[in-house]
DNA sequence: AAACAAAATCTAAACGTTTAACTATGTAAA
DNA sequence: TTTACATAGTTAAACGTTTAGATTTTGTTT
C-alpha cells in the first residue's frame, strides 16, 4: 500500500501515467471506459499520489505553517482550532510552529515585543526551510509586530495581534466598542463611581479599552476620575493590590473594570479579604472569559474574544490568497462580546431616579 | 533567496552539484580550501536546500505528525509543548492534525471510545497520504486505544491514552499510586470517614484510582464503605450532586476525594451550599491540577499529572525509532505528583491518638 | 619515472509526480 | 476525397536533490 507509484497503475490500467494523473487531478478529460479502469486499479490497490513528489513539481506544498508564540497561553488553542475547522474542508495541512516564548520570559508582555529575531529566523525557516506555502503568525498579544515579520514573497496572516505595516493582513479582535458596552452597562446599572484596573499601560489593549470607557463616560455624562484608574501588569496580583489600594482611598468604588480576568479575579481576592461581597458592595467584572471566569464564585462577568473565528478567519484568509482569490490587504477585527454572570450588581438607587 | 538551487551554488563554486551536496551534508570529505569556497557561496547567497527535493530523494519527510483528538482538551497543549521542546533540537518537523472531537461529541468520554473510523481514516492520511515518518497520537482521555491504530510500518506513539496491544508504544500517566499517596495524605491528616467521587466507574482512570484508595486503606488497616463511594460522570455537575447525597446520608464524611478538579469543585459547590466550610468542615481533593484548582476558594488540593514530560517522552521515542536507537516495546508511566494546596485540613483528633 | 593505492571529485541516474508538446483518432466542412 | 480541427492519449522533460559508480587527482612505493 505504501510503495505503489503512478507508473505501476498505469502499467495495471493499460494507460500512460499522464493519464492516470488526469482522472486523479480531473486536469484533462479521459474517455469514461479507461476512467472506470485506472479508478479502479487505484481502489483495489489503495494507491495514494506521493505528495512529496507532486510538490516537487508543482511547487506547492499544500501546507501552512502556524508558527505560535506559545501553544500554552490561553488564547492559542481556540485559534489553532478555529483555523483546523477552516482547514479540514481544504486540501491542505497544518505545520506547527511552536516558539516557546513563555518559557524564556519573566515579564510576559514586555520582553515578548523584544523576540524579533527568532521570530524573524523561525519564519524564514518555515518559508525557505520547511516549503509551506504561507504562514499564520499567532501571537500571544493583541500588539503590533510589524517589525518583526520579514518580507518574504508569500501570503502571512497575523491572527490576534496587529500590524501597523499597511501591507500585512491581521485577524484580531475589538477593544473599544465592547469597553464601552461593559462600561454602559455597569452605568445602566446605576453605578457611577466606577474604578479601572488597566492592564499595562502602554500596550495597545489597554489603551483601547480605556478608550472605551472614557467613550461611555462621556456619553453617560460622568466624568472619569483619574484617581479610579489603576496600572496593573496583567496579573492577577496586581488585580489584587489595585483594589487594596482602591479601597483605602477616599471614594470607594462601587463597580470595578479590570481589564482582564486575572486581574478581576485579584481584586475579588482584595474585596472579600476586606471583609466586603462581590457583587453586594462591590461589582467586577473581567476581560478575556478565561476558563477560571467560570470557577470563581461568583462566576465573573467578563467579555469574550471570539478566539476560534479568528482562526477561521485567518485561515480562509491565507487559502484565499493561496488560490488568488483573494489579494486585498485584509484587516480584520472580530466583535467580542459581554458574558453576564454573577459579579454585577443593580445599584439600588431607584429612589434617586424616582425624585 | 527563494529560488537559487544547489546547481547555481555548484557553478558559482565552480564544483559539482555532489560537491555540494557533500559540503552540506557532510557525507564525504571535502578538501578544505573547496569547503571554503562552497561555504561562502551559500552563506553570500543565503541558499537553503529545497527540502522537498531531499524528501523525495531521501524517501524521508523530517516530518512527525502528531495526531491530536481534540486541541481545546486541557491536557492537549502542555503536550504538544513538550513535544516542541525535543523536536527543537533536531531537525524534524511538526504536521498537525487536530480530529476536533469534542466538537461531535454529548457526553464526551463514553462517545470518544467509538471514533475509531475517523481515527483511523485520518492517520492512514497522515502516514500515506502527508508522508510522515512517524505519528504521535495525542488522545484526550486515558483509554485503550489500541482498536482504533492501523497497522503501519513507521513508528506510532500514543500520548496521554494507552494501548493493550502488545507492539504499541505509548507514554502515559500514573494513577493508582498518585491516589494511594493523597488517600494516605488524608489519613495521615486524621481522616477516617473519607468518600470518594469517582468518574465514570467502567473507564480505566477511575478503575486505577479507586484501586489506589483501596490500597491506601487497607494499609491503614480502614474499610472503605460502598456508600462512601459515588459515581460522577466527570463534569462538575455530578460531583455536587454525589456531594449533595453524600451530605444528606447517614454518615456524613469529613474529607472528599474527588477524581477530577471538576467534580472536586462541584463538591464544593454543595459543600459550601450547604452552609459548611471547606476545609473547615470537609477537606476535598481533585486530581489534574487544572488552572481552575489556582481560581476556586479555598485553592484546590489536587495532583499534578506532568503532560509536559508525557510530550517531551513520546517524541523521544520517536525520534529515536527514526533512527534506529531504539526498537524496544516503550510503555511508559510518568509518575504524578501532589499538589498541596488549602482544601485539606486537619483533623483535629489528636485527643484520641493520645488517649 | 613508473606503478599503484588512496583520496577527492565528477557524472548521471534516480526519487514520483505533472504537463508541454506531440501523435493518433474521429468528425465535420469544403 | 481531401482538409481542417477537435478530442483523447502518449512521450518525455522537468522539478532539486542524493549517491552509486566512474574518473581524476594526489600521494606513496618501487
Amino acid at each position: 500500500m505504501a510503495d505503489i507509484t503512478i507508473r505501476d497503475i498505469a502499467k495495471a490500467a493499460g494507460v500512460s501515467t499522464a493519464t492516470v494523473s488526469y482522472v486523479i487531478n480531473g486536469t484533462k478529460p479521459v474517455a469514461p471506459e479507461r476512467q472506470k479502469r485506472v479508478l479502479d486499479v487505484i481502489t483495489k490497490t489503495g494507491y495514494l499520489p506521493n505528495t512529496v513528489a507532486q510538490s516537487l513539481r508543482t511547487k506547492k506544498t499544500n501546507t501552512i505553517g502556524i508558527l505560535v508564540e506559545d501553544i500554552l497561553s490561553f488564547s492559542v488553542p481556540p485559534i489553532i482550532n478555529g483555523i483546523s475547522e477552516y482547514i479540514e474542508n481544504t486540501d491542505y495541512r497544518i505545520l506547527l510552529n511552536d516558539l516557546r516564548m513563555l518559557n524564556s520570559l519573566y515579564n510576559r508582555y514586555d520582553q515578548i515585543v523584544h523576540q524579533g529575531e527568532k521570530i524573524n529566523q523561525e519564519l524564514m525557516f518555515l518559508v525557505y526551510g520547511a516549503k509551506v506555502d504561507a504562514v499564520i503568525y499567532v501571537g500571544m498579544f493583541d500588539r503590533d509586530i510589524s517589525g518583526v515579520i520579514p518580507n518574504i514573497n508569500k501570503p502571512v496572516i497575523i491572527a490576534y495581534s496587529t500590524s501597523e505595516d499597511e501591507h500585512t493582513c491581521f485577524v484580531t479582535y475589538e477593544n473599544e466598542n465592547i469597553s464601552a458596552e461593559m462600561m454602559r452597562y455597569l452605568i445602566n446599572a446605576g453605578h457611577e463611581k466606577i474604578a479601572v484596573i488597566s492592564g499595562l499601560e502602554h500596550t495597545p489593549p489597554a489603551q483601547q479599552r480605556l478608550r472605551g470607557v472614557q467613550r461611555a463616560f462621556e456619553e453617560a455624562g460622568l466624568l472619569l476620575d483619574n484617581h479610579m484608574v489603576k496600572n496593573g501588569d496583567w496579573e492577577r496580583d496586581s488585580g489584587y493590590h489595585c483594589m487594596k489600594s482602591l479601597l483605602g482611598s477616599a471614594h470607594k468604588p462601587t463597580a470595578v473594570f479590570a481589564m482582564n480576568d486575572l486581574m478581576a479575579i485579584g481584586a475579588m481576592d482584595a474585596i472579600k479579604e476586606a471583609g466586603l461581597s462581590v457583587p453586594g458592595d462591590i461589582s467586577v467584572v473581567g476581560f478575556d472569559n478565561r476558563d477560571a471566569s467560570e470557577f470563581v464564585s461568583p462566576k465573573l462577568t467578563t467579555a469574550e474574544i471570539d478566539l476560534k473565528s479568528i482562526g477561521y478567519n485567518a485561515a480562509q484568509i491565507a487559502v484565499e490568497k493561496l488560490k488568488s482569490k483573494n489579494n486585498g490587504k485584509n484587516k480584520i477585527i472580530i466583535p467580542s462580546k459581554m458574558v453576564l454572570r454573577e459579579t454585577v450588581k443593580k445599584q439600588s438607587c431607584e429612589w434617586r431616579e424616582q425624585s
